[in-house]
DNA sequence: ACACGATCCTGACTGC
DNA sequence: TGCAGTCAGGATCGTG
């Protein structure tokens, strides 16, 4: 479900709920994760205080008073605060009940997702190998193009690499590739500098678009408050094979790269 | 170092 | 209706 734009709608939903309030409880139903959720983990929650909800790439941080709890969503992950007594759905795998009768409720059919406590996720490999975020002013063309030079790899690949620049994932790769005109097979390394200043350009506004509109709704993804995301009303190429291109008009093109749906224009992306 | 495929898991959907 | 096959928004690991 969710990349960058998703991860933040969710964090911007939830964050003032959760900002001062106590733990008062924990319960972990299902911990088998990505990797195993901490299995102490109601010891370690339960008393401390809610200072902050950060985000970084597509983690989230819940800062507590004495460290730090990592979330990720994985695929079909969803976070809510709910009234504590909100009935179960199925894939409800953990519940950090607050003061105030809430409860912050982590979803996760998939079991990609993680849930895991730390006392420095930035020292930790999952997060000190990520690449600058999108909206940070290092990450712009003449960044993407010196760290292309010499590679073969096709260009969507390079940008959905985390390392590369973090929070893009499939849909957003096929969107910003699409608007620059790009053609997604073409090699990182044969792209000229005027063409990655307006990719890196382009990746940000529909970045910033697609957070404006809620995120993307696609099978279950909502809002913290159950709302859906309307950014799936603007893609114009995700999910839009076969279907004409709203450029030119001739036939959108699906092909798949390193394992992944990629659709494309072959009149317009070059 | 680089690029790719397989893999983790469940659910939705397709076609027979 | 049922069953097999395919695919899905992510990230890691092993391979050549």
């Amino acid at each position: 479900m969710p990349e960058l734009p998703e991860v933040e709608v969710t964090r911007m939903g939830i964050a003032s709920h959760l900002k001062d309030r106590r733990i008062v409880g924990v319960l972990v139903r299902d911990g088998r994760l990505r990797r195993p959720v901490n299995e102490d983990l109601a010891e370690l929650l339960v008393g401390q205080r809610i200072q902050a909800l950060e985000r970084r790439g597509k983690y989230l941080l819940l800062h507590l008073d004495q460290g730090q709890l990592l979330l990720h969503l994985g695929m079909s992950g969803s976070l809510r605060v709910l009234p504590r007594h909100t009935p179960l759905r199925t894939h409800d795998h953990v519940d950090i009940y607050l003061d105030h009768d809430q409860v912050l409720r982590f979803h996760d059919p998939r079991r990609f997702g993680l849930v895991l406590w730390g006392s420095n996720w930035f020292a930790d490999p999952l997060l000190a190998k990520l690449g600058p975020e999108p909206f940070d002013s290092c990450f712009n063309g003449a960044y993407l193009f010196r760290r292309s030079r010499g590679r073969q790899q096709p260009v969507k690949g390079f940008l959905m690499d985390n390392q590369t620049v973090v929070g893009v994932g499939n849909i957003y790769a096929n969107e910003s590739l699409f608007r620059s005109g790009i053609d997604p097979r073409r090699a990182a390394g044969r792209i000229s500098l005027a063409r990655y200043e307006l990719l890196a350009r382009t990746v940000v506004t529909v970045l910033q678009e697609a957070i404006a509109q809620g995120g993307t709704t696609l099978r279950d993804f909502t809002h913290p408050d159950g709302e859906s995301g309307y950014f799936r009303l603007s893609l114009l190429a995700y999910g839009r094979a076969g279907q004409s291109c709203q450029y030119c008009g001739n036939c959108l093109r699906e092909v798949r790269l390193a394992g992944r749906s990629t659709v494309y224009c072959p009149h317009c992306q070059h």
